[in-house]
DNA sequence: TGGCGCATCACCCTCCGGGGTGATATCATC
DNA sequence: GATGATATCACCCCGGAGGGTGATGCGCCA
């Protein structure tokens, strides 16, 4: 694996530097500091990093949080707050913004560390059950009957909204084929048509 | 909102008497102390917790890595790891688990909270995507047609699998009327048919 | 060598899904 | 009081979906 490439957004350019100097020593990549938030708006769009860690005070007009919610609409790019304890309100307005992680200042190596795998571990399991499974298999094991991987492939094209027709198509297959396939799926999924098949593979690989 | 009611898993009594009084006061409640794996496995079958605090080093058979594997599996509840840093190798068999967060000994108050707030929040916020939106009218938002509160019932109906028979009798509605209702939900949508149907809508609901 | 799982294809039949068209009642709004 | 959006229901039509049955070829393994 390439290495993490961090943002760093910290309007305090000595902590910033702290905060580097240690995301180095653990082995990330600090890909860029921003010390206001039309900094931090530029880096994101021009270097986008793996993982952004957000001060939230950032004697600007515009403060973490809302950097945070920008984040969350136009990048789909993990972070997580680091920042002095500002009480019940700030937490509740940070917590909207749904971060992967909140860490308070001041702040050690080990605990920063552990907290930026977990989240960047998390977002890239978020990510493959959301997109579109590179984990078809994983939902395999949790059934009764295993699905072969032609079925498995096919399953994948009626998830995606095929019908038989698209399907032959694109597999280069009968039509009879793809019908027999898929009367197989549907028995060994227990279920009689393709939207019942499609929440169920939803309900198995939500977890 | 109820009182959060927190698991502590923790081998050292005196440090686990230490982090539930640090939890008491900042207003959680401590539904259960747990020494050992056995203790807990009790505690989380009687006692329902909405979050655990899971130590990993239990000098125990089984240890908190185990146990978060277990809760994965068997209970839906997030947890997260209160613990001494034990190196890569630890880290890295805990990100498998998926906790919502890590804290790493000593820790100290305000971390513990924010971390926790976070995480029973960021939990909230997948079991409402995942099991049945509460943001079905986020997607709304998204369209360009807007779809009629009666239709999005509907759809909701359609993507969990349902047929119109069942619509019908579930709605109290005759079956023409299912079928006039889903026409237009199709044209609003853009789609053919069911299956693009519900891939239309995973596609709006995951931004 | 025979059996088993898998993949491939065929034919038939039924029924549900979805399109087209049109009707009526309610309600808010202008 | 007219107009438009919404909700309700009806009928017709047809094509695709899904069930049942059966067949062939291939590779693996006992």
């Amino acid at each position: 694996m390439a290495t993490v490439r961090v943002l760093v957004v910290e309007d305090d350019p000595l902590i910033a530097l702290d905060i580097a100097s240690c995301l180095e020593d653990v082995g990330y990549e600090v890909c860029a500091l921003a010390h206001t938030a039309l900094d931090a708006r530029k880096a994101l769009s021009l270097n986008k990093p793996d993982i952004v860690l957000l001060d939230i005070n950032l004697h600007d007009s515009t403060d973490g949080i809302q950097l945070g919610e920008e984040i969350n609409a136009r990048y789909g790019i993990p972070f997580v707050y680091l920042t002095s304890y500002a009480g019940q309100a700030t937490l509740q307005r940070a917590k909207q913004t749904h971060p992967m992680g909140y860490i308070v200042k001041p702040f050690d190596v080990k605990g920063l560390y552990s907290t930026l795998e977990i989240a960047l571990s998390n977002h890239a399991r978020q990510q493959a059950i959301r997109q579109a499974f590179g984990d078809f298999e994983t939902l395999n094991t949790r059934l009764p009957e295993r699905l072969t991987p032609r079925e498995l492939e096919l399953l994948k094209g009626i998830y995606e909204g095929r019908d038989n027709q698209q399907l032959a198509e694109t597999h280069h297959l009968s039509l009879n084929t793809i019908k027999t396939h898929v009367k197989n799926i549907f028995a060994k999924l227990d279920v009689a048509n393709r939207p019942q098949a499609i929440a169920r593979v939803r309900a198995l690989l939500s977890r």
